[in-house]
DNA sequence: GAGCACTGC
């Protein structure tokens, strides 16, 4: 704590008391009045103890763990700037870099410490996400995103930029953190004048600690009330609607004030809008405010059920005291990754024993709470995984290891990851860059693979954008790859799904879905990116309008390797197909052949696939190129068009090896057209 | 001929 601050509310006498040693002018109102709330944070206690451990040269790794809402984020931030603006030496100032997982908590953990400090955020205070910089040359304390710190140790190995790290929220586990971890971890060995601070949920601290040689932990007592707990006696089949029932019950039984919130996921069953569901289940005089999770959205229901907050409120809602009662089904939407057939897919799934404590927890910020858990408390005890699986544990590898050769590690099997993936899907996800041509036989980054790193895309993608220049389409396929990158192009809204199909026949492009996106991302760009425009035609305008970020973003890597961007002329037949073999150049590994019998078979790993019914391809083609694997009902293929046999044969020669292929009809095809390709002098035998 | 969209660069 500074001078001023312990004076309490900085009434000081002397004139130097109320000046900001940040910029030199004097503190105002505001300063104090966030300094009253800062000083009864459960975290302040801790103050004294956490800046010993940063004093001693023999301690590298602190961690700290706390509930959200003890102040963890925003005070030891602002610790470690005090920190090493005490012992700065003169000549290069170096940064605190505090990382969160999300871009809307840097941006605003970022801003309210910017408050705190009594700062203009961007000065000494910034943050840097994608798309966004908010911080200048005197900044010396910057927040940002894991993925974020990612690109930043590509030209800056060893971090020099900074004299603290703090990686926030490290319990989410991305792949971010896992890789950045292992990084730090060998950092540190050759850097002792590098600080890392580690933050974490409560239950997960021993297992991060441990990882960094049992550094000493600071356990931030939650500030909270007892939740009593409540399980049902017996499975419940359908969780939805036992999660209303139990939102009915509490609203007509319980005595005690407080709001409701209900952990759910999206399913077919909630359609758009849960709000709908669960409101015609409880009724239009429902006083409680209920805010329910569905996926990242939080929906409020209640007198009002068009009152649903945006992504931004999410975090902010979710601190709101206030909350009395916890409905938790216990699962949540959870990506799966199956290394045999290479899909990745989201599945409902069980949540953790950790994921339950901590959305128990929710209900006794306040006061006294209680949480309905509509699973038994023999699952709970039995069945439940204490954590879940880490992202890198349940992930394609592709990108993960692209970056990690870009990075200069070469041996994966040795690098120490907190939870190490596995040699199989190490290997698998190897396999797969070297079709790419990513990487050599040796397993060394290729040029073209260096270069697909610096792109923020899929390998796949990468590959496409880069190959696109040998087809003159690169302009076309950069429209395309950012597309594929963004959510839900089309909308179709529940009470409007005719009309939606309607709009949508007006871009249909006959030869896939692929060209169809491209059509839209013309006709949106042809309307001044006009929302007036998206609303119209069912087209989501916040998507196109992300996709034409991230093509700028992306325009800007390409000019910066050279790459040309270039058109072929619209009028010339080769137009479409140019574009299309580029897709090949990226997805020929995900490509599909139908069968005599009719149904089509993924070349592979011979899954049997349907073309997803939102397909506008008005035929069914011999060969098709797809961008995902969809399981369902049924598996699917989504986002697909056609492709000629000649052109994976020619594009991809190596991965179409019979020697590769399973036994199957479209090997013996492959095997004939290779044959015919080698006697017209098209490929090397 | 189904509907199912988690984040980050």
């Amino acid at each position: 704590m500074g001078d001023s601050e312990r004076r309490g509310h900085g009434i000081g006498k002397n004139r130097q008391d109320l000046i900001n040693p940040l910029t030199g002018n004097p503190y105002t109102p505001r300063y104090y009045e966030l300094l009253k709330k800062r000083l009864k944070l459960p975290i302040t206690t801790y103050k004294q103890k956490f800046e010993e451990l940063l004093e001693r040269p023999d301690v590298p790794v602190i961690c700290v763990t706390g509930e959200t809402g003890c102040g963890k984020s925003t005070q030891v931030s602002q610790w470690c700037m005090d920190f090493v603006n005490r012992t700065a030496l003169t000549g290069t100032r170096r940064m605190v870099g505090h990382i969160l997982p999300r871009r809307v908590a840097a941006m605003t953990v970022s801003q309210r410490v910017a408050d705190e400090v009594d700062v203009q955020i961007g000065q000494q205070v910034g943050y840097h996400i994608r798309f966004e910089e908010m911080f200048s040359k005197m900044t010396q304390l910057k927040f940002l995103t894991d993925g974020m710190l990612l690109r930043e140790i590509i030209a800056d190995p060893f971090f020099e930029k900074y004299s603290v790290i703090i990686m926030d929220e490290i319990h989410e586990r991305t792949l971010a953190t896992d890789i950045l971890l292992g990084c730090l971890k060998e950092i540190l060995r050759q850097r002792d004048d590098l600080k890392l601070v580690i933050m974490s949920a409560t239950l997960d601290a021993g297992k991060f600690s441990k990882y960094f040689d049992n550094a000493p932990l600071i356990a931030v007592p939650g500030k909270t009330y007892p939740v009593d707990i409540f399980y049902v006696p017996e499975p419940e089949k359908d969780y939805v609607e036992a999660a209303a029932r139990t939102v009915v019950q509490i609203h007509l039984t319980a005595e005690e004030e407080g709001d409701i919130l209900v952990f759910l996921t999206v399913t077919s069953k909630l359609g758009s809008t849960p709000t709908t569901f669960i409101g015609s289940r409880v009724g239009s005089d429902f006083p409680r405010t209920s805010i329910l999770k569905v996926g990242s959205v939080i929906w409020s229901v209640g007198a009002d059920p068009s009152n649903c907050f945006d992504s931004f409120s999410i975090l902010l809602t979710l601190l709101l005291d206030g909350i009395a009662f916890v409905v938790d089904p216990g699962f949540s939407k959870l990506k799966v990754y199956n290394p045999r057939i290479r899909v990745e897919s989201l599945l409902i799934s069980s949540i953790s024993k950790a994921n339950a404590q901590q959305r128990a927890g929710r209900a006794g910020r306040t006061g006294p709470g209680k949480c309905f858990r509509l699973f038994t408390e023999k699952a709970y005890q039995s069945e439940m995984q204490d954590f879940v699986y880490p992202e890198i544990l349940r992930s394609n590898l592709g990108s993960v290891i692209l970056n990690m050769k870009k990075l200069g590690i070469d041996d994966l099997i040795h690098f120490d990851f907190v939870d190490p993936p596995s040699p199989q899907s190490l290997f698998s996800a190897m396999e797969t860059l070297n079709y790419l041509a990513a990487i050599n036989d040796d397993g060394d980054l290729t040029e073209l693979g260096s270069m697909m790193a610096e792109f923020p895309l899929d390998p796949q993608l990468a590959k496409m954008v880069i190959a696109s220049c040998e087809y003159n389409c690169s302009n076309e396929i950069l429209s395309i790859c950012c597309m594929l990158t963004v959510p839900q192009v089309f909308v179709r809204p529940a009470e409007a799904r005719r009309a939606a199909d309607e709009s949508k026949i007006q871009f249909a492009h006959l030869d896939g879905d692929h060209l169809t996106l491209l059509n839209v991302y013309h006709a949106f760009k042809q309307h001044g990116d006009s929302p007036q425009w998206c609303y119209e035609n069912f087209i989501n305008f916040r998507s196109v309008q992300s996709a034409d970020g991230i093509r700028q973003q992306l325009s800007r890597i390409m000019d910066r390797f050279s790459l040309p961007r270039r058109s072929c002329d619209f009028t010339s037949k080769d137009y479409y197909t140019n574009i299309r073999k580029a897709l090949v150049a990226g997805f020929f590994m995900q490509t599909a052949h139908k069968e005599k019998s009719g149904h089509y078979l993924t070349i592979k790993d011979q899954q049997v696939v349907q073309l997803h019914p939102s397909t506008c391809l008005d035929h069914k083609p011999d060969w098709v190129l797809y961008n995902e694997f969809v399981v369902t009902a049924k598996n699917y293929v989504r986002t697909t068009t056609d492709i000629k046999v000649d052109w994976v044969v020619e594009i991809a020669p190596a991965y179409f090896q019979s020697e590769n292929l399973p036994n199957c009809e479209a090997k013996r095809i492959l095997e004939k057209v290779r044959a015919k390709l080698i006697a017209r002098g098209r490929l090397k035998a």
